[in-house]
DNA sequence: ATTAATCTACGATTTTTTTCGTATATTCTA
DNA sequence: TAGAATATACGAAAAAAATCGTAGATTAAT
């Protein structure tokens, strides 16, 4: 029944899922190093968004030992897929293929990324091969 | 040289240029009534918004009149790329494709659009990058 | 066993974003 | 023409997010 509504992550904290969803359970430390990887990051700043985090809902933390293991509390595609539909919503205007072409047309896709892409459009809708619906 | 660097909008300033986008030049009080449809906004707080979106050159505003009129000073796609752009960074690590395929698979997209995307497809794998844009 | 390094907790500041109240000017209306 | 309605300007409060400093505890190093 009561469905845990998953916190909307802030973008600092989006961007500490990505270090834990790519790389397992991680220490404050290594959480702050990924990060100091793009932008400068306190260390304390990196702690302090965890324990929100933690608070949220949106990590899970070990702390059996004394340095802690944070580890992601939300799955990557529940979160990516809430957050698409929001920005969907916001900046395309509800228009999920806008974004999707805009995001295909931009030139930063592989030849092999488009053909997973062509393979997945099969799968969704198998349509005769309609010759070039123009509109 | 100089690109006008385009400040990135918040989520509230993109409310606004949506309703921008959509409607045209519009004076305060049609903005504001187009936020209530979702929200409610205050009077001055969508004028101030406004206000403060012809400080960061998002808007521009034809004040010949009492009454203001208000239009979008960035071009909606080129907007949307940008945002596009963060967007894909933050919430799928980068991976243009994996934000496609998840859009196309939640099935809010229909088939007329998903053929669309076919035939853009088709054009992408055909010619190298036809429209290969900078940004 | 001291000292240095590392860790968490946590209050508090800073920055960003959103919201609104009030003053004042202009236009409309009866 | 007087009062009501409607505009903008602008300061500033409120809310949300991000950042940091410091204290105190534990562990590691010499």
């Amino acid at each position: 029944m009561s469905e845990t509504p998953i916190p909307k992550p802030t973008e600092s904290e989006l961007e500490i899922l990505q270090v834990l969803w790519q790389h397992g359970p991680s220490t404050v430390r290594f959480v702050n190093d990924e990060l100091n990887r793009k932008r400068e990051v306190g260390y304390t700043t990196a702690l302090k968004l965890l324990q929100l985090m933690l608070e949220k809902g949106l990590v899970l933390r070990d702390d059996d030992a004394r340095t802690h293991i944070y580890r992601a509390a939300v799955r990557q595609e529940e979160t990516q897929s809430l957050l698409l539909d929001r920005f969907v919503d916001t900046a395309f205007g509800g228009s999920a293929m806008k974004l999707v072409m805009q995001a295909l047309g931009s030139g930063r896709t592989s030849q092999a990324e488009l053909d997973q892409i062509r393979n997945l459009l099969n799968e969704l809708g198998d349509t005769d091969h309609p010759n070039a619906d123009k509109q």
